[in-house]
DNA sequence: TTCACAGTGTGACTCAAGTCACCATCCTGG
DNA sequence: CCAGGATGGTGACTTGAGTCACACTGTGAA
């Protein structure tokens, strides 16, 4: 009952993989349900599974020291964490924290299966890769932003991530989440979003922007 | 002759692997030689060797469209570019450039062969997870500093850096190469190491700075 | 209806850091 | 020995962005 659901997921979401690692997934692997808010990985935690996000959205951010945290990518379905998987194959602990958008539905695939999967299903060892090399890809642009960068142009290419992202140009957001996910302030946000508004980029609403463009 | 050369680079840097895979590395990679400012590896370059080096030390940093630069970390003796294997495994291009410091040998390894490498020598297989997962740690440090500090405290962490990898307290680095390093500009950099001279935390010489605490 | 609160707008101020200008010193090649 | 480049020091100015204070406006619960 429960083990077909998950067949079902995996075919859907991860049609690449071959037939005997759905399998070997499917009977080791369980389903966890997570709700819009809810962390799936904190600081400092160590990872006993492997997630992979069969559905929903899973954000993944950097907290500083003082609690601020920065936005870093999100996990659509399809994907999973590089950092889960790594962190499980050495039993270390993760630095990152997650937490689901939607309502959010990933399977748990245990460490310590992580080892045989790869070895015998070139499916899975050609997704992990692919998970690493993407996520590292994603950093670097991050770390370009910041560094390169001034907020406006941050602002844009956030605005335009969320628009892309989460595919919708009414983007369920306030300013000072902005603020927050740019590591910034609601007021230089706020001001930022007016110039954006005056170049017709946006239209600003109460609780939401509309992202023209 | 030249093989006998690589295996004994392999044994002695990389004392993990199992012997199998150091025959098989031996018969099929090749060694390379840098100078002091060569370019390993380039911005929208495409990998067909992974490289491991067996001697020297290799630089790491990130280029703005503007040509800046951007330290994020070194390789040492043992250590591999993760870039350069998630690259050469997708035969897509890297974002991000190598330098020789020193005089550095690479031993490098055909893309061609990574994928019969990580089926067969579990050994290979735990080095390139480990590899991804240092560098992935290290890029989130750099993520974290340039969002969440103050220039002071990077050029704190930058010295203690340089002391740490190179493992000498007489740094050999202009102002200049400091500020490009970080990003910064001369003049800044300058002002702040004035600052911890008047603090005790080093010395300052032309063309070198002596590290202390 | 009213009230509290979340969301937003805006001016004034502060501060870190980048820029500009200029000078001093050292070091090296001709 | 001298010229010019590399290196470093410093004051004055500019600017992006964070902070503070306060005002305005929807909205939903009581």
């Amino acid at each position: 009952m429960h083990q077909n659901l998950i067949r079902q997921y995996l075919h859907a979401t991860f049609p690449q993989f071959e037939s005997g690692l759905i399998d070997t997934l499917t009977e080791n692997a369980s389903l966890k349900e997570f709700n819009e808010g809810d962390l799936l990985m904190n600081t400092g935690q160590y990872m006993r599974f492997t997630m992979l996000v069969v559905d929903g959205l899973v954000k993944l951010y950097r907290e500083g020291e003082d609690g601020s945290e920065f936005f870093m990518y999100y996990i659509h379905p399809g994907g999973a964490c590089a950092l889960s998987m790594i962190c499980s194959t050495k039993q270390q602990t993760s630095s990152i924290k997650a937490s689901a958008v939607d309502k959010t539905t990933v399977l748990a695939v245990p460490t310590t299966l992580m080892d045989e999967l790869m070895k015998t299903y070139r499916t899975w060892y050609y997704f992990v890769l692919e998970t690493y090399r993407a996520r590292f890809e994603e950093l670097l642009v991050v770390i370009d932003h910041i560094s390169f960068k001034a907020m406006d142009e941050r602002l844009e290419f956030y605005l335009e991530k969320q628009h892309h992202d989460l595919n919708t140009r009414m983007l369920m957001l306030t300013h000072s989440q902005i603020a927050n996910d740019l590591n910034s302030s609601r007021e230089v946000v706020s001001r930022l979003l007016k110039k954006m508004e005056q170049q017709k980029k946006v239209i600003l609403h109460r609780s939401y922007i509309e992202y023209l463009k």
